[in-house]
RNA sequence: GCCCUCGUGGUGAAAUUGGUAGACACAAAGGACUUAAAAUCCUUGCCGCUUGCGGAGUGCCAGUUCGAGUCUGGCCGAGGGCACCA
């Protein structure tokens, strides 16, 4: 019997799906269209077994999709500006635009051996000219909106490579690649105004049922919104200012009021700053670590002034102001009022400088005595100590009725604040978009006119420099706009700002005027199913979720402003760990076993290898799998097969060597089966009991939920159980026309998942119609037997079949000519029993 | 510290609405075929005894129910997110 030879048969598939374009996708409004999205590749140089899941899992979708008579969207492009590029050819003395170009053309290969559906023709390249044009346009737009705007913001500066980092880069207070101890830097920057919509992000979440729920968590937690007042604290001080305003979720507990605390960076400190002993306490504040750990770790300090502050529900009370460590500028005013004994941070701080600690709220079933010790008491209560609020339920009625009085007493009022923080997009970066601003010679801002974009990246230019290649080419900087010299703005964005719209790009993407075609986009979006890292469940999706609003701010007959309808984050994939006996990495090609327990060095059967846990393969581990050599080997429909296999989607899944030499044998088996049902002999045609359908339309009907619900690892344990099916039941075959027509059926509905080998066999078989999904005949989802589970006080003690349906009476009398439960059953009365019909009975006795 | 998710055999995991726990695989052990190995196929799977039978059993403890992996409360454990957010 002659071999499933993947290499030409799926090559066989890839060329014709190509040729005939099969999976392109255009407009038709006589059908329901299905917009599947991958979270689109950065383009590193080869792909990983990451985008092999995150890729299969899509694609299965998008089959499946367009075999329901869906006009599937199903496209792909590259996430390609960023530093990768920019740090490769710094080392490789290559342009970023070549080495990125090269990766894409290897990438792009790769990804078809998958044996993808998709729709190539609507391939785009973030960092072509073609797609940053459209971007930079967007810009203007959001800049005429006023959702752009330039401020001066604090940044992480590496004083040694001259450059921005992002937060993610700066470890232990240390630049990644410099190891220089990063500073905080004020730079002018620009920033997306992603806060003015904060309240409808935050609402928007709610809509979004196919969403799991964890992102949702992780976005609400993000925007961070929080109920309380904001309240104008009267000072006395031989400054010229006579109030601090502060926003506090908690004004009830006002009379425990004992301090307040002003960020280092308050308009305030703007006095201090000829006071050598306060510039030496900013000084130590810069120095605490940037990393989250650090701050939240570190220890409170403040800085006395000669300012108090007066309550002001008790105006004969005052409390000495500080400034202090543990106060961020950017949120809220800048300074916040402390009650120790009901906030853990502000109660550290007190019992360190030794400041009142008076309790507000008593705990029910606490006495008028009650005082704070190790931890402030943040849980419910009723206010004591507290004059004119004493008695009031802590915390709904106690919040809502003090902030009342505050109003009318003109002292504060109520407000909402988020957490959220507008979205900083300069980068001191070559690789990227550039921004479309220019600045005459008195430092105003100019935009440049839509009709001289692009703004291109200057080529073949010196990026071994210091700081940002950009600010080095003088002949591009200099630009004459409206007949007036400007200088261009060298800072480039974020490349998140290029994955914001990508997807309605994907619409469109060949339109060569317009980011995108208003009609395309009313017809494809939203993203029917997103698919990708759970990563990028708070920046990516955030951003674009803002992007859609800030393109349709303003903007009458647009679109739903979610971007995607429906979301799926997918699990990685690991593999175990090895380190030889100098504690260095190795890769798993470097290991081999002889009995699966003890592991050596190949080669080397006397260095014995340490196996550390399995994590998710990453080159710095060296546990990586390269799929290029996987699907040289074994084929794409056996990887796809197998990267299905073992886990749910959405969890990790355990690389295993085992598991994708079976799923490949699978194949083979398969292909075994499909010629011998395909040279089966069959003499007498008679038409047998309809067991064969009875398996097949069940079967399709596991799948499509299964399909339906992600579980396309049971879909694999379903795929096995077909084949367990037909090899052991071929023979029991009397009539080939019937057996052949639900053989097709079948292979239809595991096309999604193994395309390749499907097809073939479709075509073996002169198939009709592949590419609609069976439907299910419902008269043949009935039982053949009924096998009833008889429990005895709630045990499992027999099972008995019947071919036909059988009512209580009938049963209870089987049961009492059962040999087997006479024994259970002797000289015993039975008192009750529950019968649920055709499925189970419970006797009590 | 706060928030979220998850705990099922040696392993990865299945299990519509509460209704046969362990589908389907991986690994291991035993067996069949073979001169032998590989491949393939079959059996076993925790505890007890006599092919068979009985018992325990879905992290632990309680509760609801005729019946709980599934629902409720408490505890323990693991993973993830946020982290001085006033």
């Amino acid at each position: 019997m002659d071999r499933y030879n993947f290499k030409i048969i799926e090559k066989k598939w890839q060329s014709y799906w190509e040729k005939k374009k099969i999976f392109k996708a255009s407009i038709d409004k006589k059908k329901q269209k299905f917009y599947c999205l991958e979270m689109f590749p950065y383009p590193s140089g080869k792909i990983h077994m990451g985008h092999v899941r995150n890729y299969t899992i899509g694609d299965v979708l998008a089959r499946y999709k367009s075999m329901q008579n869906y006009n599937v969207l199903h496209p792909m492009g590259w996430d390609s500006f960023g530093m990768p590029a920019e740090n490769a050819a710094k080392q490789n003395k290559l342009d970023p635009k070549t080495w990125t170009e090269k990766n894409i053309e290897t990438m792009k290969t790769q990804l078809k051996q998958l044996g993808l559906s998709i729709d190539w023709d609507r391939e785009i390249s973030t960092c072509s000219e073609d797609y940053y044009k459209h971007q930079q346009s967007f810009f203007l737009d959001l800049f005429d909106k006023g959702l752009v705007y330039r401020k001066e913001n604090y940044v992480n500066w590496d004083p040694v490579d001259e450059t921005v980092l992002a937060n993610e880069q700066v470890i232990d207070g240390k630049g990644w690649r410099s190891g220089a101890v990063v500073e905080r830097k004020k730079l002018n920057q620009w920033f997306f105004n992603i806060t003015k919509f904060s309240s409808d992000l935050l609402d928007g979440l709610n809509q979004l049922d196919k969403w799991p729920n964890k992102v949702k968590v992780m976005q609400k937690n993000w925007i961070g919104k929080s109920f309380g007042c904001e309240i104008d604290f009267k000072i006395k001080s031989k400054l010229p200012v006579k109030e601090i305003k502060c926003f506090t979720t908690r004004p009830d507990t006002l009379f425990g009021f004992s301090f307040l605390a002003l960020s280092v960076d308050h308009p305030i400190s703007e006095y201090f700053k000829n006071d050598d002993k306060f510039v030496k306490f900013k000084n130590e504040c810069a120095k605490t670590g940037t990393t989250e750990e650090s701050i939240a770790n570190a220890e409170k300090i403040g800085f006395k002034t000669d300012i108090k502050a007066v309550n002001p529900l008790d105006e004969t009370k005052e409390v000495p102001v500080y400034f202090a460590n543990f106060v961020l500028m950017d949120y809220g005013f800048g300074a916040v009022f402390g009650c120790p004994a009901h906030d853990q941070r502000d109660l550290d701080f007190a019992r360190k400088y030794k400041l009142k600690i008076l309790p507000v709220v008593c705990p029910p079933e606490k006495s008028k005595n009650f005082e704070i010790d190790k931890e402030a008491y943040t849980g419910p209560g009723i206010i004591f100590n507290s004059q004119f609020l004493n008695g009031l339920k802590v915390p709904d009625e106690s919040i809502i009725k003090t902030i009342d009085i505050l109003e009318t007493k003109k002292l504060g009022k109520r407000k909402i604040n988020f957490r959220l923080k507008d979205w900083g997009v300069s980068r001191q970066r070559y690789w990227g978009c550039p921004i479309p601003i220019a600045y005459n010679k008195n430092g105003d801002v100019v935009k440049i006119p839509k009709e001289n974009l692009p703004v291109k990246l200057p080529e073949n230019i010196k990026l071994d420099v210091k700081g940002n290649p950009l600010e080095h080419q003088k002949d591009w900087r200099e630009v004459i706009i409206n007949g007036e010299k400007c200088i261009r703005e060298t800072d480039t964005l974020d490349t998140f700002v290029d994955s914001s719209w990508y997807f309605l790009r994907f619409c469109s993407s060949n339109n060569k005027n317009n980011g995108f075609d208003l009609n395309e986009i009313k017809y494809w979006m939203p993203v029917d199913q997103y698919i990708g890292g759970v990563e990028h469940a708070i920046l990516h999706l955030l951003y674009s979720r803002f992007f859609m609003r800030a393109l349709g701010h303003d903007t009458k007959d647009f679109i739903k402003l979610e971007p995607f309808e429906g979301l799926f984050t997918q699990g990685m994939v690991c593999h175990e760990t090895y380190k030889d006996s100098n504690n260095n990495w190795l890769s798993p090609d470097e290991v081999e076993t002889k009995d699966g327990k003890n592991f050596f060095k190949k080669n080397n059967p006397s260095e014995k290898i340490k196996i550390g846990p399995s994590e998710s393969m990453s080159k710095s581990k060296k546990n990586t799998i390269d799929p290029q050599n996987i699907i040289n080997s074994y084929g794409a429909d056996a990887v796809r097969f197998f990267i299905l296999s073992d886990s749910p989607p959405e969890k990790d899944v355990q690389w295993s060597e085992q598991g994708m030499i079976s799923s490949f044998k699978f194949i083979q088996k398969f292909w075994s089966l499909h010629k011998m049902i395909l040279d089966l002999k069959i003499n007498k045609n008679i038409n047998q009991p309809e067991k064969i359908e009875i398996f097949t339309n069940q079967m399709i009907d596991k799948i499509t939920r299964n399909l339906e619900n992600f579980h396309y690892n049971v879909i694999i344990a379903n795929l096995y159980e077909i084949y367990n099916y037909f090899s052991k039941n071929i023979n029991n075959v009397n009539n080939k026309d019937n057996l052949l027509k639900n053989y097709e059926k079948i292979l239809k509905v595991i096309s999604p998942v193994i395309p390749h080998l499907s097809n073939e066999c479709l075509d073996d078989l002169n198939a009709q119609d592949r590419d609609k999904w069976p439907v299910v005949d419902k008269q043949f989802l009935i039982k053949e037997k009924f096998d009833i589970v008889i429990q005895i006080n709630g045990k499992k003690r027999d099972l008995m079949s019947f071919t036909n349906e059988i009512n209580e009476k009938e049963l209870l009398i089987e049961i009492k000519n059962n040999e087997r439960l006479k024994k259970f059953l002797e000289s015993k009365e039975i008192k009750k029993s529950v019968y649920i019909k055709n499925k189970l009975i419970n006797l009590i006795i």
